[in-house]
DNA sequence: ATCGTAGGTAGACGCTTGTTTACTTGCAAC
DNA sequence: GTTGCAAGTAAACAAGCGTCTACCTACGAT
């Protein structure tokens, strides 16, 4: 229980002051501190959000002390914003020729389904979005990881307003894999629910058809 | 500000025990401060969630003391869960021909944009599924007012799948609203939006089509 | 008038949160 | 060795949370 682990640290970081030797690894080593609470963090916050996780419980799957936490990040919210801006795998999603956006949404929404454990990015928007101290946060990440390389492959009009409608379906996606689990969405055939997700982005993002009155 | 209003109470409650008088309203009226801090909730809950109220906030807002919302609702959560199962603003929508359910829905939430105090419920929706306590009470009313009724609608292989990707429009409106305010849905042609979601629910709730492979 | 009781109140309880303050300890240079 | 300093630790901080207990007080019945 409260034992210390003294093995199984991940890398010999060699930039502590003047270190010249390449394998010393130190029993104090404060950047393989920092990535582990690092990685507690994302795994923990992709997994509960933030108000659901404490720097308890960060320190504690860090094996790290509880100040060290505040005393290298600052406090929760800039760790939280440290953790946010390190995720970038939606980006490589968006980027591409504009026709096939929906399909590679869709794609990457199934993807989420099949493999467990998921970027943690999608996970933590839904949960995370409560005290105004995270929310703008969010609300920069959204904006510029999503929202806008959307809005720049859309042609016409109202093209904020279709970006937001695909958003919708994207962050739809966590509270119902968290409330209702996968397993009812993996037991449909993924083809079939690609296309679905397709069809569906494509009615949020395509161009307006002209209406008659 | 800590100054206690004595008038606008809203109904006469004629059942305080042996109440015979019509219109006799009693400074201390246990149904009615019920009522307020029963909609206090309801509108907080629906504004902020259920871990982002707390219950001090609900009992200023109902002008009521601390002590009568967990005596009156015997808990939070209890008190959660009764403004939950109060609220079915949603069953009516679902309800009708399966023809129509798509833009039905859609119609629901465009309506939701356009009017200022909207349902609470789908602003619960997304902020309260933190704490294990109300996970159960969020899941046993979404399965119960919106997956299975949707699903008695449906025909055809993996209807609960293909009501689960419906679910996943609904509960992204609350994310998408909170963080990015209505204003730039708002700006974009009613009519065009509502076409728009009609299509993305139908692309999610309609019978597959035969796929050759 | 008075009395019982239900409605309402103030205050504290125990707990958890994020954060900070002293303190100890390992490690490397001298 | 001894010393200096960064890394790490334990414990407390103030604030906020949901909840509960002991106490007032208004009001209808007597």
């Amino acid at each position: 229980m409260g034992m210390r682990v003294e093995g199984e640290r991940t890398a010999p970081s060699a930039a502590h002051g003047t270190r010249r030797a390449a394998d010393r690894r130190p029993k104090r080593d404060r950047e393989a501190t920092e990535r582990r609470i690092l990685d507690a963090a994302r795994d923990l916050f992709g997994e509960h959000g933030y108000d659901g996780v404490t720097v308890r419980m960060i320190a504690a799957q860090a094996e790290a002390n509880v100040a060290l936490v505040n005393r290298y990040f600052g406090s929760k919210a800039a760790l939280f914003e440290e953790v946010l801006t390190g995720e970038s795998v939606i980006r490589g999603v968006i980027a591409g020729d504009p026709a096939g956006l929906p399909r590679r949404l869709a794609e990457h929404f199934v993807r989420q389904i099949d493999q467990r454990p998921t970027t943690a990015m999608s996970r933590i928007l839904d949960r995370s979005a409560g005290q105004p101290e995270v929310k703008e946060i969010l609300l920069h990440y959204l904006e510029d990881r999503i929202v806008q390389p959307i809005i720049a492959q859309l042609d016409g009009p109202d093209a904020r307003a279709r970006a937001l409608l695909a958003s919708t379906i994207i962050m739809g996606g966590g509270p119902v894999r968290r409330l209702f689990g996968l397993t009812d969405l993996r037991a449909a055939d993924p083809a079939e629910v690609t296309d679905r997700l397709t069809a569906m982005f494509t009615a949020a993002l395509a161009p307006p058809v002209r209406r008659e009155m």
